[in-house]
DNA sequence: CTCGCCACGTAGAACGGTATACGTAGAACG
DNA sequence: CGTTCTACGTATACCGTTCTACGTGGCGAG
């Protein structure tokens, strides 16, 4: 078995920084220098090392670098896939990578807090070089256990204190508040909202953030006393029993509005199997304006938190973080309500 | 700076495979064979090192693993986050890695054979213990030469001549005839087909596979000249461009049937806008029988290929080639039709 | 008794990079 | 002209595993 075979023949015969550094006149540290862009290499000698680069097709072994510096990898964190906001965000995160060295290491923790920490755990052993959750379930404590490891940016969780991580969000009681204001002026009063069960009750969950917004704009309209809340399960069947619930009992709400499309678009299907009219006989407003929405026989009013720029910046952030920043950042989106037919307004009977 | 304080002082303090040796009492090298079930150790000694284990709470560092073994991480490379089928098949490639150590490292390619290209050089450089590829537009040589250095299975493409991956599909040929005799015993007649647009002209790829058993199926209706193929491009703006120009036409269609269900709803949304009657004036199909189907203002009949299944026959096989096996397997779904409203035939008018 | 074999363990060399410590030459300075 | 500083490179330890080669003790066979 002579190594030098014509054709690159599989197997070991990967090309090694010290291959580059012998055909580039230098050692290999210069080598890994201008790999990394750090200090203390000329001009010249970078030239040089580059050529070198390309010409041998050279590609720098991943696990190798982890064992001292970067792998280049960011763990991901997700709760469900079927939810078609969370592949928005996805989108933006890899606009935000697409120009870099990193990769991502998707994690899907069906919102079980005992897979999601178990997840976690095999990002931290394949050394990931920052991590981005969203919505967490994992807890205030052990969140800030994680990111005094590893650097974290979180995606829909509000902390209630000062954290070692960063966040990225949506003004989740501002985006309720919305649905109410604009539910009311097209003149539903009833107005129920659809939540997400939770095994912890976390503040700090969007969902109850938007609750909390709810309640004070349903205050606010002084309709305080027609304040439903419910909570479905993770799955869509079980979402789908108890919007069939909620539009069955004898006083039934006008409006529905759910903490997520995904879910709103079961009701929009419970209430057509139910015979009732959508916007006459009900109104069904989601979150997350995700392409759905758009759809003709879906037509469905709204809360843009665009999972596009929650995604880039989360990537942004936990980027600035891996390169020494210290202090956390918080940033905030300003939710927009688009409306469509599906709120479009009750008909009156007299 | 002592290392016995009680709390796990972040970073650096990570316990090493040396740690677990010298608390039990055995040679490092023991202690990566029982780690990896390898041969030659005593059930004494195995009990021994497993007890260490679980006191100091080790984790093996995949990293250091990557250097000469496995990185117990596999490649995932999706052509697009946002077709909902693409997530059906990603959880059973979950559930079929929930009891393992492997994890899964994500690629979404855009269907850009040149970002796939990319993508797949990166997950080579992470040291990938094997990729599960859907629907790769690489071509058929590339993906050889790829099979070659690591270990793959490939969804969603049928490969002419045998190959050196494995390969897991649908009998889409069959699945198209399945809906040609659905429509035309429903009573439509001019049913056209609604593909992908390739860069490509590849036989391998399913759209191109459906196509054929598309038109094999009008023949043997006596449609032949009713046969009409449309390609769209990728994005959801796209096909919806594309479904208006067909369905606004002089002689359109009374029936379409779309390569993937995501499209097929564009189309429905399209011809709600153009007020046609679905299924009165158009019948709509779509494939992948996704949850979307199932929603009662789309009630869209679809081709059931069960993308749990395929992902984790996918992972089965791509594990067990990692385990050693050489000859490919390829293993093929039959096809099932779920008739819904949106195919419920035609209105006669006189 | 001696040889060979088997079952079990161990020592130590990889693996392919990064980080640290250090050497050296030329420039600036007094 | 000697000293110090700066900019640039290099040599080498090190990261945490796996894997290869080898040592050792016990045991059955010749």
């Amino acid at each position: 078995m002579g190594d030098n075979s014509l054709a690159p023949r599989a197997k070991s015969e990967r090309i090694t920084i010290r291959d580059v550094a012998s055909d580039a006149g230098v050692s290999v540290a210069a080598v890994s220098k201008v790999l990394r862009d750090a200090y203390g290499v000329s001009e010249a000698l970078r030239a040089k090392v580059r050529a070198s680069i390309d010409r041998l097709g050279y590609r720098p072994h991943a696990a190798a670098r982890g064992m001292r510096g970067q792998t280049y990898t960011l763990g991901f964190m997700i709760p469900d896939l079927h939810n078609p906001f969370f592949a928005d965000i996805l989108g933006g995160i890899n606009t935000a990578l697409e120009r870099t060295q990193y990769q991502l290491l998707l994690g899907v923790c069906e919102s079980e807090p005992a897979t999601e920490r178990a997840l976690l755990e095999a990002m931290i052993d394949r050394r990931m070089d920052g991590l981005i959750l969203i919505g967490s379930r994992i807890g205030a404590e052990h969140l800030a256990a994680l990111a005094d490891r590893i650097p974290t940016t979180v995606i829909a969780i509000h902390p209630k204190s000062d954290v070692n991580y960063d966040t990225v969000n949506n003004d989740d009681p501002l985006g309720a508040t919305l649905v109410v204001q604009h539910l009311v002026a097209a003149g539903y009063r009833h107005i129920a909202y659809l939540s997400q069960q939770m095994n912890i009750n976390d503040k700090a969950m969007v969902t109850r953030q938007r609750e909390v917004g709810y309640r004070a704009a349903m205050k606010e309209a002084g309709l305080a006393r027609n304040i439903q809340v419910v909570y479905a399960g993770q799955t869509r069947r079980e979402a789908q029993t108890e919007a069939r619930h909620l539009l069955e009992q004898r006083n039934r709400p006008d409006a529905v509005f759910c903490w997520t499309d995904f879910i709103a678009l079961e009701v929009l299907s419970v209430a057509r199997d139910l015979g009732l009219s959508v916007p006459g006989d009900l109104a069904v407003v989601g979150y997350d304006n995700t392409s759905y929405c758009d759809l003709a026989q879906n037509a469905l009013t709204s809360i843009d938190q665009s999972g596009q720029v929650l995604g880039l910046q989360a990537a942004r952030l936990l980027i600035e973080r891996i390169g020494g920043r210290e202090k956390s950042e918080h940033y905030m989106v300003t939710p927009r309500l688009v409306a469509r037919a599906s709120s479009a307004g009750p008909t009156r009977r007299a």
